[in-house]
RNA sequence: UCCCUAGUAGCUCAGUUGGUUAGAGCGGCGGACUGUUAAUCCGUAGGUCGUAGGUUCAAGUCCUACCUGGGGAGCCA
């Protein structure tokens, strides 16, 4: 007999009928004449109510039907006295794998999401984390489909590079030199011309230059790829392994950009609420009984009426300019409320602010554009003004910036004067130069930080918690 | 990296101004009862209190350093 799976039992309407299932035993509840097991297989959320009649099987079976061990169970769908619509009957248990109940880590009961980190080899076990993980899946799943509808390619850049000149933060090297005595040139320096590479290399932390490149030959191109930065960054929004989605695309300027930007976010959002509704409401549930224990003005809004609101409104869009006159002339800043003053044109906006003008002033994510040049990326394309780029940041609520973008300089004197005022190699960087040497255009993108993505469609607070094994400065388990 | 905070049984926590054999709930185990729903009731076994120093007649309880977790900031996605 062929295994079904408990997703589409729990949908049958197959009463009467013996089937096979297989799964791990969430709880078990002990009656004098019968058995519950709620049995669990990753499919859905919900469990299947294994009923087991304790004439029919071994004392000495049933006591190794513990939290976490494993079953198979044949048996007969019947509609259900209880709670659920359907209940299997069990006709035969096959113990597949037991779990010990003295050691298995896992309790039926609710667990702090600090411990579950400890444990995260088992943490997809809980409710919470294989809704995640489903929801995770699906959102991968629609990036895909969104480019793939638009025309774009996905392109595969490479992990390893020997640019470090993206400047988007630290790095780790890749070596295979023997660190405890690496060779070393006559000055001293570690020879790295005996490297495997035969120079220094490092874990990318961008695809973008490489995806531009593409674009540029392409029309419309994306990277979803792992992303690694060194930084020692120790917060909810940071991890040291994450994952990236970069779109780039020629002939695009930025309001083409921003509008693909907003389109998307949308889009991802919407596949979300129509495609993991189950698994949504469930992390709602469990998000508001978090809130309880949270003063009242911290409160946030309901996670599907927030995902909601998202998909339907409108972003505000506004420059850099005006957002720095909205903060300087609101409340916070005439109370002295903020931690960090705003200076006008020049100053850059910190979290307190982005969560002002997000969360207090417009009430809906805000694109912010034209930032000033000088705090900004080389490679983004100067304004007619001189002083500001058309760079772009869509800000989220919580979330703070979930994408990061901007239309690029497609003018090779003007890129290179910024590359040596900046001190970035033209040489090392001749290769990316030589798109603007040759049938250079306009174009633009961004990057779109998936797990802040997650973090957000899924309502947790902290990002090491949608990602299945986080990396995080003095963290690589598992 | 900086600031704040925590580190006590498997888990979540309580341990009063430092003072005799360190407590509870949940979970585990044993039993009772029951078509149950993180069942209920009774009983029972688990810890020397993050690590290393120090103060003191006496430290889980005070001090110092380190480690780890959590929150916030910076950096950013």
């Amino acid at each position: 007999m062929k295994r079904q799976e408990i997703k589409g039992i729990l949908q049958s309407d197959a009463i009467g009928s013996t089937i096979k299932v297989s799964g791990w035993v969430r709880t078990k509840r002990e009656s004098k004449n019968v058995n519950f097991i709620n049995l669990n297989d990753g499919t859905v959320l919900s469990n299947l109510q294994v009923v087991a009649d304790v004439t029919v099987f071994k004392e000495e079976l049933l006591k190794k039907i513990n939290t976490g061990a494993a079953l198979t169970v044949i048996g007969e769908l019947v509609e259900s006295g209880g709670q659920q619509r359907v209940e299997l009957v069990a006709k035969e248990i096959e113990v597949i794998g037991e779990a010990d109940p003295d050691k298995y880590p896992l309790q039926p009961k609710r667990h702090s999401l600090e411990f579950l980190r400890e444990i995260a080899h088992l943490r997809y076990r809980t409710n919470t984390f294989s809704a995640i993980a489903r929801v995770r899946h699906s959102m991968i799943f629609a990036v895909h489909k969104f480019f793939t509808d638009k025309g774009f390619f996905n392109i595969h850049t490479p992990i390893i590079t020997a640019s470090d000149a993206e400047g988007a933060g630290e790095m780790f090297q890749v070596s295979t030199l023997d660190m405890s005595n690496p060779p070393r040139k006559e000055n001293g320096e570690i020879d790295y011309s005996q490297d495997f590479f035969g120079k220094q290399t490092n874990l990318t932390v961008s695809g973008q230059l490489e995806g531009e490149l593409a674009a540029l030959a392409l029309s419309k191109i994306y990277t979803f790829g792992p992303t690694f930065r060194a930084e020692n960054s120790n917060t909810t929004r940071h991890l040291a392994e994450f994952w990236m989605i970069e779109p780039e695309m020629a002939f695009f300027d930025l309001n083409d950009n921003m509008d693909l930007a907003e389109e998307f976010l949308q889009y991802l959002i919407k596949y979300a609420l129509d495609n993991c509704i189950e698994d949504l409401t469930f992390l709602s549930q469990r998000a508001q009984q978090e809130e309880k224990n949270k003063p009242q003005d911290q409160r946030s809004m309901e996670l599907i009426e927030k995902l909601k609101m998202v998909s339907d409104n409108e972003f505000v869009r506004l420059t850099y300019t005006e957002a720095i006159q909205i903060l300087q002339n609101s409340k916070p800043a005439k109370k002295g409320k903020f931690q960090y003053k705003v200076e006008g044109f020049g100053t850059d906006l910190q979290s307190e602010h982005e969560r002002y003008l997000v969360e207090k002033h417009f009430k809906k994510p805000v694109i912010l554009i034209d930032y000033p040049a000088n705090i900004k990326a080389f490679y983004m394309k100067v304004n007619e003004d001189g002083k500001t780029v058309a760079a772009m940041d869509v800000l989220f609520p919580q979330i703070g910036e979930i994408i990061g973008g901007s239309q690029r300089e497609e003018r090779l004197d003007v890129l290179t004067e910024k590359m040596k005022a900046m001190d970035i190699p033209l040489d090392e960087m001749s290769w990316y130069l030589d798109t603007r040497r040759y049938g250079t255009v306009p174009h633009s993108g961004f990057g779109l930080g998936f797990e802040r993505l997650i973090t957000f469609v899924t309502g947790m607070s902290n990002i090491k918690d949608v990602i299945p094994f986080p990396r995080s400065p003095k963290n690589c388990e598992f």
